[in-house]
DNA sequence: TCGAAAAATGAATATTAATTCATGAATAAC
DNA sequence: GTTATTCATGAATTAATATTCATTTTTCGA
């Protein structure tokens, strides 16, 4: 009845990455809506009809193609904030392996910059990442007020908003630069603009 | 030989201003992509064709639609901006006001976070914005290092972003909370926090 | 080497929605 | 009050493209 999707090798198929990465070109060249079936297929040197074997329709090529890059960033990051033992340091870590990782891959930066909306799973994904990356700041500038390295008097869930919100800043301006510089000698002037503010 | 849209009109017309304000309100709700020509026109009491009297197609309105808050938007942030003497004062004014606009006008927040790419002039329209408000935060960083008020150690590029970003983050919360908090209470705070930094 | 099962193909189909335009209503000029 | 001009309508047209599926090709075990 249903379609016999290719289905052991979801993650070893060659064919499935093929797509997936390919799509994401497209999608950060033209946006979603802009991408067509037709585009994607060709860039990756398949037929349309081969893309319903591997995917159930255009959204969800979308929706597993933001799923499987959040799943590697997010470990990532979890990974290198473990690396720094006071906040500080941590926060250091978070921010630099953050424009180290979208350095990298300018397809996502681009995609999550901008496919945020729309598609409800997406919509859903996207807050969800969003919501891990907070909570990860949550837990560092906790710290940091009990270790006495950041100020006790500030609101925790404005201090994290404002710093996801400079970095992402930063990222915007890179992207819409066109990559040409580099992102990640950005980290330490940042966080020290994160610990000291501009004031003189 | 061309049609007649309604010329002199454009600016005092009701029904110009109906169509956008309601092509507004599709637009935040549905995305560009997904808005369709006649949930517009039903928004705005008048038949699809009529949408084609005033705007040269789909694209055009969306076009209008940011051009006209643009120009409204920044006119607001110049004056408040001329409101202050002192960097510190500048920028306090600044923020307020970017927050008070935005938060008095939720679908036009929604719009410009979302429909950044694609439709080539729109996208140079939204640089334009941009560009316009980092001009502004330029000045107010430059004049508040000679005043002495800000650091002058500090690269005035990433300064401005830096905050932009902040005050864009603190905009996305809002946005994806559904404006259900206030928003122009976290002016101060945001501000504070700009020129102290968070360190404790 | 053969043949059954899996994978791939791409032309045909179906759907959706932007745009047009022949017609009709409203307005204004005289 | 009649006519000309402007404005509005919405059904019909057109175009685009996501998705399907009958057919072909490839794979691989016996």
């Amino acid at each position: 009845m249903q379609k016999n999707k290719p289905d052991l090798q979801k993650n070893k198929s060659e064919k499935y990455n093929k797509i997936l990465n390919s799509a994401g070109a497209v999608f950060a060249e033209y946006g979603f809506y802009k991408a067509t079936i037709s585009q994607i297929a060709a860039q990756a040197g398949v037929a349309d009809g081969t893309l319903y074997l591997y995917f159930k329709n255009k959204d969800d090529i979308l929706y597993q193609f933001i799923n499987f890059k959040t799943h590697v960033v997010f470990n990532k990051m979890h990974a290198a904030v473990e690396k720094g033992v006071n906040a500080e340091d941590k926060l250091r870590h978070l921010i630099r392996c953050h424009l180290e990782e979208f350095q990298n891959d300018k397809n996502m930066a681009i995609i999550f910059q901008s496919e945020v909306r729309y598609l409800r799973d997406i919509e859903s994904q996207i807050k969800d990442i969003s919501k891990m990356y907070l909570d990860l700041l949550s837990d560092i500038i906790e710290q940091g007020q009990i270790e006495g390295s950041i100020r006790q008097d500030l609101f925790v869930g404005l201090v994290k908003r404002f710093i996801l919100g400079a970095v992402e800043g930063v990222i915007r301006t890179w992207v819409s630069a066109d990559g040409r510089y580099d992102l990640v000698s950005m980290a330490d002037p940042l966080v020290d603009l994160y610990l000291r503010g501009v004031k003189g």
